[in-house]
This record gives C-alpha cells, sequence and structure tokens, in this order.
DNA sequence: GGGTATCTGTTCAATTGTGCACACATTTCC
DNA sequence: GGAAATGTGTGCACAATTGAACAGATACCC
C-alpha cells in the first residue's frame, strides 16, 4: 500500500480551552473513546455521522486513490477537531483517520454538534477559529505544492516537524517518521525523499544520532533558493 | 509575471440566503463596494482589516511568489465569503483578490463580523457552512495535486469550470479563460496547458466552436486513466 | 536468539514537466 | 485603420520525477 503523496503535522499549540468542559456544562450528549497506536478511528467510506475532538495524542488524516497509492492529509494534535466534513453534508468519510499515537478523542454526535454551537458561544468561537486555522494551513500546503519543487516541500515538511514540539531550540530531535510516510506528507517517492535525505546528511542540514536531528536555520536556506 | 500554478473556480451554487438582509436587520456597520472588472480588490501584503461577502460577480483569489510566479487559489462567485484570514489572526493578507467580471461586495469590518456572529445564528451557520465546503475543496484540490499528473489535473479544472454555470447537459460553453490562466489554476505552464488541449480536442473531449465545448462524460474518461 | 517485517541506500531507464523561443492569430484601444 | 497587447500553436533541450529492483541494516515478535 501507499507509495505517494501528502501532508505535514499541525500547526501552533492550543489555547488552555477544554471542549469537554462545555459539552459537560451543556449537557452534551458525548463519548470519550481511547484509541490505541495505529488503530483506525474511522476509514475512508465509512458513513460520517459524527465529529471527533483531539483530547490526547496524533491523528493522521489520509486518503487513498483507486491504484492504491495514500497520500496523509494532515497530522493533528490535541484540541484539532476532524471528521466535520459531515456537517458539511458528506454522508461518507472521504479519507481515513489513524491514531499515530495512543489516542483520546471525544465523538460528538452530528445534531448534537449544531445543537451546542448555537448555544455555546466560546465553543462556537473555538470551533471557527480552528476552522479558520485549518483553512490557512490546508491553503499553505496547496500553494506550497504549486509552487514549490519536492526537495523544498521535504526541507519544509521536516522543519514543521521539528516545530512540533515547540521550541526555537537551533536543533531538535523528531518523532521517528520512515522515508516512506515522509514521501506521503510531501508528495513525492520515497526514492525522491532519501535521495534529499542523504542530500541534507552531507550538506551538514541534518544528522542522524539515534533519532533524526535538523539544523532548523541551515535547513530554512533551502527554502530560499 | 504569473506563470506557474493554481486552482478551480467555486463549488456549488448558494442558497437563497442574503447576507446583507442579516447585516441590516443586525443593524451592522456594513458597506457595500463596486469593484470593476480586472480591478484588485485587495493586494497580498496589505493590512487584513475585514471579511468580504460576494454579493455579485465573480474573484480570484490568487498568490505570489518570491520570483514573481502566480497561483490561483480559488475563484469564487455570489455567496462566498474571502479575506476571513484576519478572523484567525492574519494581520496581513497572504494573498490578492481580484474581480474578475464587475463584482458588488459587503465589506464587513472584522469586529462587527464576530459580533454577528455570535448575534445572528443563520448567519453564523451560513458562516460555518461556507467554511466548511471551501476546507472540503481546498482539500480536493491538494489531493488533486498530491495524486495526479497535470493532464487529470487539466481535464478535472475543466470540468468544474464546466458544471460551474450548472446544468448537467452533456456539453456546455464555456466563459473564456486563457490557456495562460488555465495553467495557473492548474498548476502547471502554458506550453502543458497548450499540449493537452490539443490532444483533447483531437481526441474529440472538447471543441471550440467560437467558445470552448467540452464534452463532459468523454473527457471524465480522462480522470479514471 | 533467530526469523520476519520494515526501513534505508542506491541504481537506472523511462516518463513527465520546465523554460524558452518564435511565428502567427485575435483583441483592444487610440 | 493600425499599433500594441494578448493569446495560441509549435518545437526542443534539459531538468526533475517516477517506479521498480535489490542488497544490506534495523527493529520487532515469539
Amino acid at each position: 500500500m501507499s507509495t505517494k503523496a501528502s501532508k505535514r503535522p499541525k500547526a501552533g499549540p492550543k489555547s488552555a480551552f477544554n471542549a469537554q468542559d462545555f459539552l459537560d456544562s451543556a449537557g452534551v450528549a458525548r463519548k470519550v473513546t481511547e484509541i490505541a497506536k495505529k488503530r483506525a478511528i474511522f476509514s475512508q467510506g465509512d458513513s460520517a455521522k459524527n465529529v471527533l475532538y483531539i483530547q490526547k495524542g496524533t491523528v493522521r488524516l489520509s486518503v487513498v486513490n483507486e491504484t492504491g497509492k495514500e497520500a496523509v492529509v494532515a497530522v493533528l494534535g490535541p484540541g484539532d477537531f476532524f471528521g466535520e466534513g459531515c456537517l458539511a453534508g458528506q454522508p461518507l468519510r472521504i479519507g481515513s483517520a489513524t491514531a499515530i499515537t495512543a489516542t483520546t478523542v471525544l465523538v460528538i454526535e452530528k445534531k448534537e454538534m449544531i445543537r451546542v454551537l448555537h448555544v455555546e458561544h466560546e465553543f462556537s468561537d473555538r470551533f471557527i477559529s480552528y476552522m479558520l486555522s485549518r483553512n490557512i494551513r490546508i491553503e499553505e500546503d496547496l500553494v506550497d505544492q504549486l509552487f514549490n519543487s519536492s526537495e523544498k516541500r521535504l526541507a519544509r515538511t521536516l522543519l514543521l516537524l521539528a516545530r512540533y514540539g515547540k521550541e526555537d531550540k537551533p536543533q531538535r530531535v523528531l518523532p521517528k517518521v520512515s522515508q516512506e510516510m515522509l514521501a506521503e506528507m510531501v508528495g513525492t517517492t520515497r526514492s525522491r525523499v532519501n535521495f534529499f535525505m542523504n542530500k541534507f546528511r552531507k550538506m551538514g542540514f541534518i544528522k542522524y544520532n539515534g533519532g533524526l536531528q535538523i539544523n532548523t536555520s541551515l535547513l530554512s536556506v533551502v527554502l530560499h533558493d
């Protein structure tokens, strides 16, 4: 399976907002579900009846095409919503959601979600903010695809991954991601990723010390030609 | 100027909802502005202080990179919002909005927008719906880029353009779009677009009769290999 | 510990896409 | 009308990317 294309992890950290508190106080029919590492939360083609909210863990959204190629559309973390397409009338899930690490999600029924959006302003604001920033992120990813070569896209992906756990330290050890996964995130092939990773290493932009370490400021240079 | 990358027109038609009515009834500080064909509504780098709502016309959102290449991120019509990035804290416009045809927009101040979203449920619903479908569309565009060759992307773009004015008629005359613009929408070069357009024509998928006509069902075949 | 599955490094031919260039057609605007 | 700006049809050298293969390195499971 999985041969091609895909996208980066999530952007900034979340506020102190806690969706569960709201849902509790509003008496919402919510359900907390735990998903083990590598388990599917939902699969492409499933019927779509609820919106999910991540309390803990990391979730990967991906799409598979007819020929079996897989693309990672997003990597989300605590405070992010997903599966919200059903609110726009999508009857089926257009992609799959998989837990990358052990994950806890809040399952909110579509109907409930709509009701709460009307009742709880803070919740509504939170959701709108989320949608807005997600939009910005997807649009950036799209523009990145339109403009840049796979080398630059890989550099960008690595930089975003490095920033993931925050900190502006020049060097950061990354959670382990295989070249295959990087290829799916960048939207290219593994051989291409391998080629550029070795190139970056030779140029001192990245290092392998047990985990992968990247030199943020050096690697950034790749983005600006 | 403008050499590369970009995206399709908007999706479905809008409901009978009229934002102005809401804004009027809520006593919103709104402003109606008319923009002539080809005129800029805002430009990349401008400060971002309001959200816009299209009442009439067609608007193109584009981004230019350092080297001057341009990518069309979206083509929007009546009922669509744009410039909403400022609500998520973007202080500057990350792209430009240009009127393709004579356009009438409602200019809603950021602060007002936030207030109205809290007060008017129907307006809030409308905005959320819009954000949801736009999200879906951008994500589709992204997946399209990740998976498909420029030939398929061009076919998809043409099909979406054909569906633009609705109708399921097998043939439809399109609003005139230059190959240059198509290249920006598809995310490739004009020579590539020209090559495929001629190929499609030779195969009878499209025709030039004054305007461009496309045979929807035949062209669809390209998408499925 | 040892077998198996997964990941990495590397090669390479074939395909796809880019960037130009130039002639000609069509539209737009004094 | 005629000049200038835009758009179209081509061709072509060269760059980037794919896809597939295979061997060795590592991680993971019983």
